[in-house]
Parts: C-alpha cells; structure tokens; sequence
DNA sequence: ACCCAGGATCTAC
DNA sequence: GTAGATCATGGG
C-alpha cells in the first residue's frame, strides 16, 4: 500500500517495491529520461517533465501532485504489477533467470505512448543508445511543443506529418530513418493505435499491425509492443539478447528463440528479456 | 580507412 | 521464403 506525502513542488511517496531509478531508465526501454546525479533522473513523458529522486525508503516526485500522479504516473511506471510475483515465476525456471531478476531487481516496463515508442523505435534500427538519445532530443526540439523551461514534449504525428522528410532528416540526423519517420507519421494519422487497439487481437496480428509501418520489422515491432504495454509476451529480439540467448539455453538463430521463448517463457516473455537484456548489457552473467 | 550500433528493406535467386 | 548488399550518421 502506498502512502503519499506533498513536498515542495511534488510528492514524497513510501511503500514503492520493486523499483529502482537505474534499473528502470537503464535497461534501453526509454529514451527520454537521464540522470543528473546519483539517484536522481529527469525526463519527459505524456507531454510532462518531471524529477524523480530515490531515497532509502521513499521516492520524490518533483514537478507533480496527487491527482496527476494517480492519473498519469501510476499507470506509467505500471505500479498496479506486482513485480516480486513475476520475478519468483521467473526465478523458478533456471539459476541463470534467478541471477538476471535479483541483478535488475528493480526494473518495471513502462506504458509509453504509443506513437512515441513507434518513432523511437524505428530510429533505434541499427544504431546506438546514446545517437538514439540525440536523434530523438532533436526531434523533440524541432517539431514538440515547448512545456516550460527548455523542455519540449514528444511531437505529436500529426504535427510530424506536415513536415518535409528532408527537413527532418537534416535538422535530426536520422539518415536514411526520416523517411521511415514521415511515412510513420502520416500513416499514424490516418490508422492511430494505442494498447487499446490490441484488445482481442493475438500478438502475431498485433505484429502485423505495426509492421505496416515502413521501418518496422519484427524486432522493432516487438519494442512497440511490449515498451506500449500492448503485449506483455512480446520478446525483442536484438543482437544483445541473441547472445544470451545462445550464452544461456544454446539458442543460434532467431527461429529458435522464438519458438523456446514461446514456450519457456510465454506470458512473461517481456520481463525476462529486460531482465536477461539489463543483465547482458552490465555484464553480469555468467561467463 | 574500417567496423559497429537495440535492423529493415530491396533485390535476386 | 531467404541469403546478401545497402541504407545515413557518428563514435571508436
């Protein structure tokens, strides 16, 4: 049960488990949040900029209140999840899972908008964490609304779509991605999903769904999916996580891992390849 | 100059 | 349906 305290300018909350700052915004879920000392990260999500600060026993929400963190926060951070249950499921079937749960013990998948997890994703493909970063800041610089301070919110599709692939491949030094990122756009404003829009459909038509989107195949799809909290057994399957798939269970292509992770981890499919991906990405597994 | 980065697409077979 | 080249950009 969690108890709320107003602070100045936010709220002070107790009773979080589960959870922890690094392990959330370091596990390459999101792009937006970074951190500006030792337990202390900022970041934009849902059009709003916040501070988020850990203490021993409690959490600072700086830039919020009450109400907002109910209807905005609660659900973004997914704290309606026991995460300890998933991690004992988890931690049941194998040492190696059981190490990679209590390694990012405090990891929780966020429920980010789906537009935003569509272009940052196809900006992913083959590319860096930190040029991801950029490529994203800009685009949020050129094309976001201003919401104070020298913050700038995700640029909403219909806004991207107006714009000139060359414009935005020059002013964010997307490449060859601009024109996946104009086409994702446009196509965005005519066939708008979010988590809802799954409801009822199987995650391969899911997949399917995205992958109409130029830029998306079925890795990027899997991000979509699972980082939208559209489909919690979506396993993105990265350069990363195809090492320690082979590492661990002797997996060498994708066919394979699709078909294991189907099977041994179905449902919790997204957990545990944050878990084992956190864990590759900190090198710390075994040999 | 070469290789790589949370891959996807296009082409040729 | 699938192996191979190609795709902008920046960092090492």
């Amino acid at each position: 049960m969690l108890e709320i305290r107003d602070i100045d300018k936010g709220i002070r909350i107790y009773g979080l488990k589960d959870f922890s700052l690094v392990h959330i915004f370091e596990c390459g879920q999101a792009f937006r949040w970074n951190q500006i000392k030792a337990n202390h990260y900022a970041g934009i999500a849902k059009g709003r900029y916040i501070e988020l600060k850990e203490g021993k026993d409690y959490l600072d929400i700086v830039n919020t209140n009450r109400d907002e963190f109910y209807d905005i926060w609660f659900d973004y951070f997914d704290l309606k999840t026991d995460y300890s249950v998933i991690k004992a499921e988890l931690s049941k079937k194998d040492e190696y899972l059981k190490g990679a749960c209590e390694f990012g013990y405090g990891i929780r998948i966020l429920k980010q908008e789906a537009f935003e997890t569509l272009i940052s994703f196809i900006i992913s493909a083959n590319n860096n964490i930190p040029r991801i970063k950029k490529c994203i800041e800009s685009l949020c610089i050129n094309y976001g609304e201003k919401i104070g301070g020298n913050q700038y919110s995700f640029p909403k599709a219909e806004s991207l779509a107006k714009i000139d692939p060359d414009d935005i491949r020059i002013k964010t030094r997307t490449g060859y991605r601009a024109d996946y990122i104009s086409h994702a756009a446009k196509l965005f404003v005519d066939r708008p999903f979010n988590r809802d829009s799954f409801d009822g459909l199987t995650i391969e038509e899911g997949r399917k769904l995205v992958m109409d989107f130029k830029g998306v195949g079925p890795k990027v799809a899997d991000c979509i999916l699972l980082f939208s909290g559209s489909y919690m057994e979506a396993f993105p399957t990265d350069v990363w996580v195809e090492r320690v798939m082979d590492k661990l269970y002797g997996l060498k292509n994708k066919k394979d891992i699709y078909t294991f992770v189907k099977n041994y981890f179905a449902s919790l499919g997204g957990f545990a390849q944050q878990y084992l991906f956190y864990a590759i990405r900190e090198n710390h597994l075994a040999n």
